[in-house]
DNA sequence: AAAACTATTGTTAGTTA
DNA sequence: CTAACTAACAATAGTTT
């Protein structure tokens, strides 16, 4: 039983599209209809197939005659405005798609600089063949794990204040926070929360803001497809 | 997190209504989408609502005029045939929860008896206040697991002769089955195949067979709601 | 209000009978 | 073909932000 995750394209199996058609025409008649019922609206879907020599009609005649009717009866230019057609549909969809990428790639390029962090602490890796970037990101990256290491002991310090002391000297003025009820009683430098959640280069956060294929960080060399973007 | 499953009926909340409008109208126009691209088919939807003054169609103005057009020139008597309306799909959804309730109705009763039989055979109920049709099926299920009690021995008997010999002899003449590469080699009256899954009343059968109001063994004095079908 | 989240329920692709 | 089944996937009700 192996299911792959089906394309949205043509199905050019002729037996494999007969049957996904019924299938779905019958779940998006039943969706037309729970819409219809639970919201009190006027609706109707038309749905020409190969399989029948008439239309496929939802609610009826009479339920779709009078909806075309209404439909008919708004002028040519108005229908223009506010309408959801496949156009708009669509962009929005990768509008949406586009909002999750760039949120995944800041959570990896987080990942990514944690890795090589920790690698760096274990002696598996070295900061030798990292670039500029990198190493400003990867900088941010331990500034703001030492502050949130500083926090930790911080707040075992005010739970149990002898024995997080004796093993954890603060190394340097911290924040203490985190624990539901106790408060910030310091800022080192007044950027810090401004900086929560920014190591990232400069180039990145400008294509996070502009997104086009002139800022991806591909330099004067351009190669095609992009790394990021194997399928544009 | 409490999560009822909702019932297909109007929505009174305003909110909620419009919540649940936006949500579906847009996984409706996502399937007709889907339908129409991966089965290459016309289609259209209209929805009218009261939050926005045009309608919401799929796929856009000049589509939907293409699938009313086309759907104009079909004559009226036409139309009716072979057509999917709300009437036969309600009518079509009513068959089917009817037969999951047949479906329900019958394991339910075998299970009802099967406790019976049990709490006999440990001594917390007696067949005392049982009615005959109860009796009837007991008596069966009772057969019937003593026959399925012997297959299991003859079977193990063939599995490992000594010991299961040793341990419970037949008590009946018995069918010797279940296992993968053995065969029925007796049958005791003829009745065992046919019988197999009928531990059921005469009253229920009738009805699994032609279900209405009347042979539903309300007797003389009906009620109404039935406590079989409280929302009808 | 609108968007994000998540526990659940609902839909369906592939398969079997 | 039709129908039933089920693992996998998608939609969404109720909630939070």
């Amino acid at each position: 039983m192996t299911r792959q995750k089906v394309k949205l394209a043509f199905i050019t199996n002729d037996s494999a599209r007969k049957a996904t058609y019924k299938k779905r025409k019958k779940g998006l008649m039943k969706k037309v209809n729970e819409l219809s019922t639970l919201c009190g609206i006027d609706a109707c879907a038309i749905i020409y197939s190969p399989y029948e020599p008439q239309p496929e009609i939802w609610p009826n005649n009479i339920g779709v005659q009078h909806v075309i009717a209404r439909f008919k009866r708004i002028p040519e230019m108005e229908r223009s405005k506010n309408m959801l057609n496949q156009e708009s549909f669509i962009r929005k969809q990768v509008t949406k798609t586009n909002e999750q990428l760039k949120k995944q790639m800041k959570e990896n390029r987080e990942k990514e600089m944690t890795e090589v962090m920790y690698q760096c602490l274990t002696g598996k890796g070295s900061i030798e063949n990292l670039t500029l970037p990198d190493l400003k990101d990867l900088g941010e990256l331990v500034d703001q794990t030492l502050k949130d290491i500083s926090r930790r002991i911080e707040s075992l310090k005010i739970a149990n204040p002898n024995e997080a002391a004796a093993a954890a000297p603060p190394l340097q003025q911290a924040v203490v926070g985190g624990s539901s009820s106790s408060m910030v009683v310091d800022n080192v430098s007044g950027r810090d929360e401004m900086q929560r959640g920014t190591q990232t280069t400069q180039w990145f956060t400008d294509w996070m803001n502009n997104p086009s294929e002139q800022n991806l960080g591909l330099g004067p060399n351009r190669i095609w497809p992009h790394p990021f973007f194997p399928d544009c």
